[in-house]
DNA sequence: AAACGGCGTTGATATGGATCAAGGCGGAGG
DNA sequence: CCTCCGCCTTGATCCATATCAACGCCGTTT
């Protein structure tokens, strides 16, 4: 639970952009996917790549954040450290999925790259700028902002009544839903599940200690839920098992 | 944390409304504060009121929702319910608050009314064509909703790494705060609050059970933290102490 | 190839909060 | 006025998870 000591906020150098945002293979998952052709045409202008590595740091809480941006590879975390190194994770960033609190210059919260990283950034006033004039994003914004609303109040359902056991579980299906989303595919018995967090970083997003998520999934192993391939790489004989391990009730991701 | 069986589901009568949107008290804080003098023209003759009583239910989990409105008096919850009965309440509703999930015909939450409580409410295909012709309505939407989720996020930290103790300072403050607000008055030294909800609602909005909250609260009395005048009142004697008692680090309210 | 550091597992023990149980208080209804 | 019920408090005990400690694995550095 203590807080590692990360790297300090990278300030990762602007990629100029290659390739139109036409082509975008995540743009349909991100705030531009209603964009017409001539807004994205104004978009492919102004925006940039910015490259991370698993570990850096991208915005600080409390910090005025130059860039707001998307997440285009990999995989991000959204994190408060109280002040005696307590750690808690508030929310994963998968591709699509914005960095940066909009209409906030300060970001409330750690973004810090769990993987290895790359993001489509925007110069924060001109993206507010472009938000404010050009409905098919706000509006696009507002129905992303609505759903991690719905994700984060169900993640405190987790935090505060499920089991150890129920939260890694819950874990793994939010996991799996999110990575089978990208591909446009459905949950299934058989499923391989990659966990895209070391064991510290999960114990932090479901309000526990890394021995507990050991023993956990060590027991969901010999309980027959889950078969581990490696500690990151593991395959669910059954769906429908895993959810019931779960407690049930998960409707948002 | 067993679920008490509330009345169903109320449908609360429509109270033809009285008075005019320039005239309303917690306007400022509610979705409609940007509107124009025409635009709340319009919101006054669609608007209706709607009045329960502490323990009705508004509107359902997974139930098609009629109608979205704003608190206008009194205090609502947002919770749900595992099979089981374990219950998380994942947000307070006060006046100026938002009661209804834009843009999805089913909430994925219940609605209860923790006090007697009166609410503006809308139509709800008839509010979101609006909200969708009316920038103010949309651009303040946003704004509301981006401030949910930080507070979301925040509730996110508590519940996973604050200890009882810490739990119940910070929804003191929470709770002082949001009451203070209406008033336009700060926090200071020597301030009343008032708690309003039950211990059975605070231990499932803060993820503990009853006794546990009776127990910190007499903890925090004997500590002198906290005076407690009766069950739903208490006397701050020193704002910085409670805040130190929560554990630093509570920004979004 | 040895040493090291990051990450993960496993075991022994401690503890904060849950659970089980009983009783108190105050308002509503007979 | 008495009784009942909802709400709250307090005490005894239990248990899920934290904490403390040691070790294993593996890729990287020297």
């Amino acid at each position: 639970m203590k807080a590692m000591l990360h790297a300090a906020t990278t300030g990762a150098p602007d990629i100029r952009a290659r390739g139109h945002c036409l082509d975008c293979a995540i743009r349909q998952h991100a705030v531009c996917s209603d964009c017409s052709a001539p807004e994205l045409d104004f978009l492919t202008n102004i925006k940039t790549y910015k490259s991370y590595k698993a570990g850096d740091r991208l915005l600080e809480m409390g910090e005025r954040a130059a860039f707001m941006g998307t997440v285009v590879e990999g995989v991000a975390s959204m994190s408060r450290i109280l002040s005696d190194g307590r750690r808690q994770v508030v929310g994963l960033l998968f591709p699509g999925d914005l960095v940066g609190r909009p209409f906030s210059p300060v970001s409330p919260f750690d973004y810090v790259a769990v993987t290895d990283l790359r993001v489509c950034a925007f110069n924060r006033p001109q993206f507010e700028t472009t938000l404010r004039e050009t409905p098919a994003l706000e509006q696009r914004l507002l129905e992303m902002t609505l759903d991690e609303l719905d994700s984060a109040r169900e993640w405190m359902v987790l935090l505060g009544r499920k089991s150890a056991q129920e939260k890694l579980c819950s874990f793994m299906i939010m996991a799996a839903q999110r990575a089978l989303r990208l591909e446009r595919r459905r949950p299934m018995d058989g499923i391989l599940i990659e966990l895209p967090l070391t064991r510290e970083d999960m114990a932090d997003f479901l309000g526990l200690t890394i021995e507990t998520v050991s023993r956990q999934i060590g027991a969901l192993k010999k309980s027959g839920v889950i078969e581990l391939i490696d500690a990151r790489h593991l395959l669910i004989p059954s769906w429908e098992a895993l959810e019931e391990a779960a407690g049930g009730e998960l409707a948002a991701v």
